[in-house]
DNA sequence: ACGAAAGTTGACGTTCACGTAAGTTGAACG
DNA sequence: CGTTCAACTTACGTGAACGTCAACTTTCGT
């Protein structure tokens, strides 16, 4: 048994701690495609690996659109060969964006922490209060 | 002059490319404090920090709310010292998400960068079809 | 002095990302 | 066989973050 090969739907709210209705609503947008028994969705290895990336971005403040087009460069291989390069295109682009995102968020934790420092001293401060004019 | 105390909320929408009614509704969620001329708004240095903070936390991921809380670190000056404590622990969180956060971007920047990797290869082989066949 | 330009306040509309409720279907269990 | 339970579809509702339009007032240039 290799980890189960298919989820259900209750069983992927669980590991990924999400509602049925975001799994559902993520299909309807082509974010994952589920295979069918009967009427019932089985989530394939496939879908887990985009799910957890499509989690993942959404945390970046990527819009699901974006992200769609982000999955697109992860399953290629389903696709004609003829897309590689425009995906690829694409793909550029969210690596720059990311790569100037996480400098930003370089940034913005030097700041964050540069205010806590200062915050500290504050605090520190005021635990011994008018400790100079005793 | 130094670099002109006030901007109007035409100039601040040039500056930071968003609309006025964007300007006027983060007003009115207390994320920005422009003083009035009659009633004419009029942002202050302090105002562009925050906004400036907003945009780029936006590009985090993060929701307004979540900003407001964040930028409460930011003036603290103006408050209570009562209140700095409680600040300080909500910047310690937004801290480690922060560091969560990139800690994330990183591994998703490799992934990507892997992603891409693999590609070049398939395009490389694309460009000299059946180099070996023949 | 007057008309255009810029700014203001409501108030309603819109998009995204789901929540939620109502009714249906299918497998499963006593 | 009835019912219980999970999953399904359909459809309307919701909060966040603005967009957009209407109807003022204020200011500025000529």
């Amino acid at each position: 048994m290799m980890t189960e090969k298919f989820l259900t739907i209750r069983e992927m709210c669980d590991v990924f701690d999400v509602t049925a209705r975001t799994l559902r609503f993520y299909e309807s947008k082509e974010l994952l495609f589920p295979v069918r028994q009967g009427q019932k969705r089985l989530f394939t290895k496939r879908d887990r690996a985009r799910l957890k990336l499509i989690l993942r971005a959404k945390r970046f403040g990527f819009s699901l659109e974006q992200v769609r087009q982000l999955l697109d460069l992860y399953h290629i291989d389903d696709q004609q060969q003829t897309q590689i390069r425009k995906t690829y295109e694409v793909a550029c682009e969210r690596l720059a964006d990311m790569q100037r995102q996480r400098d930003e968020l370089d940034a913005a934790i030097s700041d964050l922490q540069e205010q806590m420092n200062w915050a500290e001293k504050i605090m520190q401060a005021d635990e011994n209060p008018k400790q100079a004019a005793e």
